[in-house]
DNA sequence: ATGTAGTTTAAGGTCGACCTTAAACAAGGT
DNA sequence: ACCTTGTTTAAGGTCGACCTTAAACTACAT
């Protein structure tokens, strides 16, 4: 059991994962972009991980992961937040560089470890960037709205980075953002749907597309002021 | 800096490391021997290493590392033991699987994570294994003596496993001998040289390959009669 | 001085994971 | 019905890291 697998393939799992939305299909195309790869490698190599039945390709519309691919994915998820809160917690490494060093440690450790290193974090309930830590047993929605589906006016709190990636949080640490920050968003500039939203009397704007990667949910207190206030560890 | 490269060149250059005795030449077979490879295929990755400028090899003689070979094999080593000390440390496991597991995360980290690690650690002198953990500065020397040096009647205590690896390590697990363990050499059999050893009431015996692997220094107390006792964190 | 054991080189093979360029094809809007 | 855009296939390439078999060669001990 537990299917030999490379680094390589992991990530596709994983990207096919991060990517997808309700029920629908991955197109290969956003597969590529993501990983930085061509599409026809990527088209290559969704067609290996389809031989090996963790991912159904419907033509034209994308791939999408069987329930072999997505348990493989979930795992992997699992062992990339868990070590991202270890960089954090325990190792003290910035916040915004952690993703990109979990993304090694991932496909370097087996179940073994995974599980010992869960209990010895004290069973966290989220990375810190505000994913939850999947777990057996169904995970819990992450909540659907984003930065891009508020209205001007709208007050509320940073809940997650979803498709997590270095510049990203590059970006957001660079205006001191993070998970549990409140803010409001100020406006929404007609010319290329800029998001400008006031974070403890900065302001700070957002594309379109990254906006759509800022989970939010209401403000929760009245926001004890904070910027780059912590993160939850427990749901 | 820091010279991009592969998992399997890192493993040569550690391999190489280990195997070095004193200031002779590694003969590729034996390389390739530990690495579980094909001689023909280690002679090759000795050339790639070459024209990278991290090994010299002298015809006929076997590999050895320049200075910058060796200066990359004790970063490595260095990570490696780190990951040892985590792994039994702060994750309990099992003393003898941990060289393994740490034989993966080795590749997966950079300079940032190790030095935030071996502060995290407390900066360990050595592996769990006895090994010391390379710093900057000169490596402590380790006792050139081992169970295949000494004579039978001599009290002694398990100071190191020095090349180490999975099968020695579940040997030696298995009868309960870890570093710090005191024992006497009870007789060398005429027969394979066999070395029978009384460790707390039993007795194992080693063949010379693994004796010669087993460091050993003279006992320092009078042995609290241990058998499975822990090993030094510091020197 | 010679022979054997250990080393090296040569030649050819496989597999995974990428790349490019170019052609064939499907979906969906006008 | 057509045309554009996005997708897939085909073809050929590269590189790293392994493998085998077979021939050439060296070191060293007898």
């Amino acid at each position: 059991m537990a299917v030999e697998i490379g680094p390589s393939p992991e990530m596709y799992l994983k990207s096919l994962f991060e990517l997808t939305r309700g029920h629908a299909p991955v197109p290969i195309s956003a597969l590529a972009e993501r990983l930085g790869h061509s599409v026809v490698s990527a088209t290559e190599m969704v067609h290996r991980l389809e031989r090996r039945g963790l991912v159904a390709h419907e033509p034209y519309r994308g791939a999408r992961l069987t329930s072999d691919g997505a348990t493989h994915a979930r795992t992997l998820l699992r062992r990339h937040r868990l070590w991202e809160r270890f960089l954090t917690d325990e190792l003290n490494l910035p916040w915004e560089s952690v993703h990109d060093l979990a993304c090694q440690l991932e496909h370097a450790v087996g179940e073994e470890v995974t599980e010992a290193l869960d209990r010895r974090l004290g069973i966290p309930a989220t990375c810190p960037h505000g994913n939850p830590i999947p777990r057996s047993g169904p995970t819990p929605a992450a909540s659907a709205r984003t930065l891009a589906d508020m209205k001007p006016g709208e007050h509320a709190e940073l809940e997650a980075v979803h498709p997590e990636s270095g510049p990203v949080l590059a970006y957001l640490a660079q205006h001191g953002l993070r998970p549990g920050a409140a803010f409001s968003l100020e406006s929404i500039e007609p010319t290329d749907g800029l998001r400008v939203i006031g974070v403890s009397s900065t302001r700070v704007a957002f594309g379109p597309e990254l906006a759509a990667r800022l989970r939010v949910r209401p403000a929760s207190g009245p926001g004890r002021g904070g910027g780059a206030r912590g993160d939850e560890r427990r749901a």
